[in-house]
DNA sequence: TGCTGTGAAACCCTTCACAGCC
DNA sequence: GGCTGTGAAGGGTTTCACAGCA
């Protein structure tokens, strides 16, 4: 649906295809050897690196290894170099430019979020159509008009959606136009776009309903020992 | 990592298992077959099922197929039919009950979202530790106090975390102790939970690096023809 | 000795193609 | 004729178990 096989990456630097589950849990390992590193610790085992990500340690070292060697035998993995790795590997060594197209409650609490600059990420615009919010400021930011989305094409890369579902297709139509590379939609509505566009959907409601019927399932086991089943 | 491996309603049915990923995709065709429902069409077939939900015809069928029969033969699936069946296999024919643990900007804003009712969610609860939140209004609930959530335990089915990184682990703790069947975090850290204890993870951040890894790659086919690989 | 890196096996998921039914 | 339901094939992902190296 939409993946892009190849995997050359712009810089020139030709990478093997690495999968997308894989791609993933970059990320969140990449959170993990931070926190780590930031208590002064300098290396860190597969085992305990994987714990703390919630993954397997066999799946964590299959990941990595795809990155090219980063741990040693016997000792484990160098909590700073890792973290320059997967930062190198997933593109962030130069900030990716975000936009939120969405002044409401949502997109005021997502742009509010702390975390960018410390993430690789820069917050660099906020959209609404509404015109009350349109010239009111979040954070450092002044709300612009959806309309004048054209203009800041060359300064954004990503955007995230929260609009409301009505809103949601033509604001992503309105993206892509402006030829952003992907777009995280937290509207409650299916987004199709041109596969040059990654698109990831994240709704509260499809969450909340998977969680609904696992919580319906009955956990205790039938028969004893029958946990052991598990991992 | 700690998944259910059972799959006996709670209710006395017992199913055959069905894999995750199938029950992931399944709020999405609720919530496509239910749009449709609304416009008075009757009838779907999944060619149109799947292209609105963003899958396969061949998945939708597959996935369909396990809930039982539930589509005709050279017509398609019935939409009434369709979405009492999806309802049900999701548990949502009792509302889901849902606290929020977090009165900032996010919890707020998620506590705002008009479509639970309609999702077979009830919000019921919205905590904080900050006694200036507590006691203050949130739509038609009043924030409570989290010493005050295992009183609440036998309304709460489920809980969305909106709390800073810091104070997550020790909210998830209480939820867990006051017997939640549910976590969907949305701070920024991985939770450990008893597999009791389902926690789904949605990190701003790490969606963003994702589609920032996938911004970088040079999508214009080297090969003229290459595209050809995609599906 | 200890822990990573990795082939092989096992498992899971998706696609294909068509049989089966309305 | 048309569209669902499904076995079989194909591809991808995870786990296992141990070789290889500090």
């Amino acid at each position: 649906m939409g993946e892009i096989l190849s995997a050359n990456r712009i810089e020139g630097v030709v990478r093997k295809d690495v999968p997308e589950r894989v791609i993933s849990r970059l990320p969140i390992y990449l959170q993990t050897v931070e926190t780590i590193a930031a208590t002064g610790q300098d290396t860190v085992s597969s085992e305990d690196l994987a714990a703390r990500s919630g993954v397997s340690p066999s799946i964590l070292r299959k990941d990595l290894s795809q990155l090219g060697r980063s741990g040693t035998r016997g000792v484990g993995y160098s909590c700073p170099e890792l973290a320059a790795t997967l930062r190198t590997f997933l593109g962030l060594d130069r900030d990716r430019r975000v936009a939120i197209i969405g002044a409401g409650r949502l997109g005021s609490a997502l742009a509010d979020y702390a975390g960018f600059r410390r993430r690789g990420l820069e917050l660099t615009a906020v959209f609404d159509i509404d015109e009350e919010k349109i010239g009111t400021s979040i954070g450092a930011l002044t709300v612009s008009s959806l309309d004048d989305l054209p203009a800041w094409s060359e300064h954004i890369d990503l955007v995230v959606m929260a609009v409301p579902a009505a809103a949601a297709s033509a604001a992503a139509q309105k993206a892509v136009e402006a030829g952003v590379r992907g777009i995280l939609n937290f509207s409650p509505t299916v987004l199709d776009a041109p596969d040059t566009v990654r698109v990831h959907q994240v709704d509260l409601a499809s969450e909340l309903q998977v969680l609904a019927y696992y919580s319906a399932l009955d956990t205790a086991p039938l028969n004893p020992g029958f946990e052991e089943h598990r991992n």
